[in-house]
DNA sequence: GATGAATGAGAGTTCATTCAT
DNA sequence: GATGAATGAACTCTCATTCAT
């Protein structure tokens, strides 16, 4: 026979705000350790003391639930914020903003996990609250990118869309082992290398390229001895 | 009341064989129709006309039936292949391979969502049949830029899977709505620009203007010294 | 077409012990009627108005229900217990408790045959509730032979597992025909003519009478020798 | 897929008999090795080189199939038989058929637990061949005691019942764990303690019958003086 | 005589959701 | 506001048995 469970440990009775609360933090928790397909409404309802009957009188879905969860935990991480990085070398800006990107896929990969994977799919995602704090991330990598288009450092040949796949999905591939449970990564080298890609593509140094700059280095040297053979002047 | 089922549709009592490839057609039908998340062995056996024990018969496991279903799909987009381009620039080539990969995904959006999101989290995904058969389509497009790399074209301080990463990431990123049924996208598009920004990056100025440019500047205050230098001419 | 089925006939919304207890005494006639083989948790379901659903709500298993069934079953049987004779003669005594495990199998004969031919094959069967009552039965009769051990009066070469091998293999296939419904038999006798031939064997002159008659052939001769010897007397 | 199963070893177009016993053979290697509840139609079919449906051309059922293999079995099994022995002391002939119906059980566990636990119980047990075979044991161990009597040895007023009950009960119980697979038994053994208990019970000679027994001695010692006083007679 | 193909009829579970109290 | 009780509706898988060829 199954044991009989527990007896309710949290105070009944609560404020319905507080209630709800109560659900969404547990919730939260049972995303985070069983991710969204283990995700049993009768597994929140034991942790946090209440029953079934109670959560679905706050939320009419367990989908209701979860997603609500998300957006809530989605939110404090975007409360907790690194402030941009607003000024200073395109490379640099573009490198903390995919780094910050990295880091939320890092932290919270339970989350990430069912937000890249599973509400993406849903047909009414885009009107969900998530979409919007989705795109606050994405928006913050591609403003530097569009800033490096205003002052003219980057292309404006290239669909936005594209350079956003591109960045985006980089990220994505790059932590997909890490969101199934099975690797690391590091924020700091994937943040490095794929802002060096996207800035710089993979091709080498063309050899004109590296005959140029090696005159360069010869005319710098040149300047300086017709400099100093002009002797002290005015 | 029920009406009693309508007598089967389907030919009964075929050679194992066909009721085989039967079976894996019409799982091929529900996985494109439903996804894999809403297959149902049930559904495939009444689409074909058959017991759900007769696909039991064939293969053990509903799991089964369905890798099954997607390797021979893969194969048959596998085999009326277009021949891999070897030689010529390495623009063209990378174009090339990539232009391959994303016409597969446009061709059999299920399909590609089922490996790219269900069969890749599999924990034996890597002992499958259809590991090997992606793998193809990722080998043709590294190859290219693993030639690239031999012939120097190709930075060669950048991780192989970094790049990997990118390319296929930009991929699945590129033709994530339309997996989702909710758009389209343009093979020649986006494989022209995924080559171009992995190729030479997003930035405007190539070193090599860069470099020429301020070769250029100096020139210019060397031309000007040497035009003090020479004195009040004229 | 199936008619509605009729409204559940059960009482609904019992408390949880009561629901327990419906269930269990439900399993109880399903397992007396039909046998553990054909024990059907739909056929309790049916029999008690209930869902299947609630029966596995309260219990994991169909086979934790049987056990639980049995057990408690047992459990029964043993709180309306015989008190054990503990003084008297020890054949008085061992019929008294091999009378009191056969009264078991008279009064429970699915109870016992479920135990005897389905349990005790269970791998887990030592760790059950019922393996401790079982052994109860079994301590409460091989206790008198101990005892009888202990004051000489049993003797002590025969190996205490062959004796208890020999007690309740004779129970039980007294019993057997029984436990198959196709027979009957009486505790009384069958306790005595088992405890009978357990003490004294099957044999018809016991040492002592062998003995006593060969003493008595011996006198008669000196008898007989010594009226010789005393001469022609009248 | 379920791999094609192999192309049919056996010889196809058997005269019936010839089938029926390849069939009959290949039913009790299959019974041998997983006993009667995991016996599978389908594996006697593959291990014999046939289809399912040629056995269900010679067998009406599965059970049908199944008792015939055990009866053919039993069979063999008595027809490589011991002699019994009769004549020498009761004891020595009792112990040799006691030993005898545990050799069976020694060599053939998984027949002996199908006949035992399940055929037993069938309701038409009593009219298979099986049961007159599982008699001719029975008889021959139960011909020992019938002949004890006869001759006076044996306690007439013991049912003869109950000293089959006692015996055989005492048999099954002592190879129990070892028709569940869970030990061994040493025949040799069991069947002299059995022996030795059925004959002459668990009771200690009694304190009188030892005095007796002295008293015997005795009265030979006087006997013999007697005869020496009274000097060569005769 | 032989068999490949086919299946009816379940079995045991699971879980989101409802509702009377 | 809270919940214990209850369940509908599936789902995957098994196997003895039948039948057309």
């Amino acid at each position: 026979m199954q044991s009989k469970p527990p007896p309710r440990a949290a105070a009944r009775r609560l404020p319905r705000d507080q209630r709800v609360a109560v659900i969404l933090q547990t919730a939260r928790s049972v995303l985070r350790d069983r991710g969204s397909e283990q995700f049993l409404t009768s597994e929140v309802a034991e942790r946090c003391g209440t029953s079934e009957a109670t959560i679905y009188k706050y939320f009419p879905t367990k989908r209701d639930l979860l997603i609500k969860a998300a957006e809530d935990w989605f939110e404090e991480f975007l409360s907790d914020d690194y402030p941009a990085r607003t000024s200073g070398p395109l490379k640099d800006r573009l490198y903390h903003a995919i780094w910050w990107a990295l880091s939320f896929i890092r932290r919270e990969p339970a989350l990430s996990r069912f937000v890249l994977m599973e509400l993406r799919a849903d047909p009414a995602y885009r009107t969900m609250r998530i979409y919007q704090q989705n795109r606050e991330v994405v928006e913050r990598v591609m403003g530097v990118v569009e800033d490096g288009r205003k002052s003219g450092i980057v292309r404006d040949d290239i669909p936005m869309r594209l350079m956003r796949d591109m960045i985006f999905g980089a990220i994505e591939h790059q932590t997909w082992a890490y969101l199934r449970r099975e690797g690391d990564f590091s924020v700091d080298d994937s943040a490095g290398w794929i802002t060096e890609v996207i800035l710089g593509g993979i091709v080498v140094n063309q050899p004109a390229d590296r005959h140029l700059s090696e005159a360069v280095d010869m005319l710098e040297k040149v300047t300086a001895s017709l400099r100093k053979q002009a002797g002290p002047k005015r």
